[in-house]
DNA sequence: CCTTTTTTGTACCATTTCGAAAGAAATTCC
DNA sequence: GGAATTTCTTTCGAAATGGTACAAAAAAGG
């Protein structure tokens, strides 16, 4: 981190920052992530961040660059998770438990009631008058379901899935249960029983391999 | 309509309202439906509504009411159509694509862009910070879970689905799919393609039928 | 016709919100 | 140490927002 700052702005001509751009973005993002993006004003980022208005204006741009710079944060960070957890170093099975896991311990962080996704929580309001916000959002979601898709492709060929298994199906499964994840959590179901369901989504889905004939019993 | 006014109301007393309730209370919804509850401003809504605000304080309340109400009323016409696709005198297959065709029918209203589901698309939002709204909304995805699962389990005693079927599963993947759906629509996908997605959906639910081995092929 | 009752319409108020301007502060370059 | 440069802080202003007060309007009751 210090080196990375004494590499690329080596010595830079003016007052120097107060603020590090990317923990700023970080508690932008947290800000907007309870109340939305018209909810939270800018003086409810400015508290969160540290900065007053016109240092965010300069570092990010009015309040719409604003929110599409931390949702595009807030998906870089999703899809580092997603990359790691269906690496494909472990069964299908664990691996798909691993995304649902770290996404309940992504929506149920923070204090007061889960806050969900914040993608999903937040930029589907605003994805019908903002067409740069469904871009992004838009965009976000399909690199999650070509990462569920190509993990279980991956699955097929290594035998785990069987050949008959309509992949396009089970991905859409995983995906499906990921947004009713993030959906019920927002509205306040438990953390365990979201787990119970995800538990089944990936029963189901793994329930489509060689050698059992009935994918029913999804205990 | 009429007759009820006359029941109901007998003569009232002062100056008659100049707006009717019911389809006033329609079209503060349709103004939250796209900006959502902290976009859409009262003027908005009085502009929407032909009412002022005066009038829209006395019929409804504050914003936050009114947004309620709002809420309310989308769950009462969405439980209603549930109740009607899946009344059980068809194939069960028939029945839940009725149910997401209904979805889309009502997702795709409207001039602009997609809105989506009214409920997922707006609370979901506000549902962390407003209890009351979490509640109602909370509530109204748990009537229509349990739609899906009663309908599933009447399938399964007529033998529509295995005996081995989990119901509670896949109830909950025709759950999902419906909330899928409804943010799939809001962020942009086109409509054929969703109905593909649901297509889907249910081909793997009704896959679990006796007399087939592997419904992992869900053409 | 006059009183009572209820709703409407205009106007107003306090607050919030977003954005910008202007000068002070901190650092590098020479 | 002074000039140049970048950022910070204070302050302002215009617009929008939620909510309300008050008088005019429209109906029924007597």
């Amino acid at each position: 981190m210090v080196q990375k700052r004494q590499d690329a702005e080596r010595k830079r001509r003016g007052r120097p920052r107060a603020y590090d751009p990317e923990t700023a973005l970080h508690r932008a993002m947290e800000a907007f992530w309870s109340a939305g993006y018209s909810g939270t004003s800018l003086d409810d980022i400015a508290s969160a961040t540290g900065m007053n208005r016109p240092s965010l204006y300069a570092a990010f741009g009015d309040k719409h660059d604003l929110y599409v710079k931390a949702l595009a944060h807030y998906w870089s960070q999703g899809f580092e998770a997603m990359r790691e957890a269906l690496a494909g170093k472990r069964p299908l099975r664990e691996e798909l438990m691993s995304v649902y896991d770290g996404s309940l311990s992504l929506y149920f962080s923070g204090e007061g009631p889960a806050r969900g996704c914040f993608a999903i929580g937040t930029a589907t309001t605003e994805a019908v008058l903002h067409p740069e916000i469904r871009a992004a959002f838009s965009g976000g979601l399909r690199i999650l379901d070509k990462a569920f898709e190509d993990r279980m492709r991956a699955a097929q060929v290594a035998g785990e899935l069987s050949p008959d298994a309509d992949i396009e199906t089970l991905a859409m499964v995983a995906s499906s249960t990921l947004h009713t994840i993030a959906i019920r959590a927002r509205m306040g179901t438990a953390r365990a029983e979201l787990r119970r369901l995800a538990r089944k989504a990936v029963g189901l889905i793994c329930g489509f391999s060689l050698g059992r004939t009935s994918p029913s019993s999804t205990a």
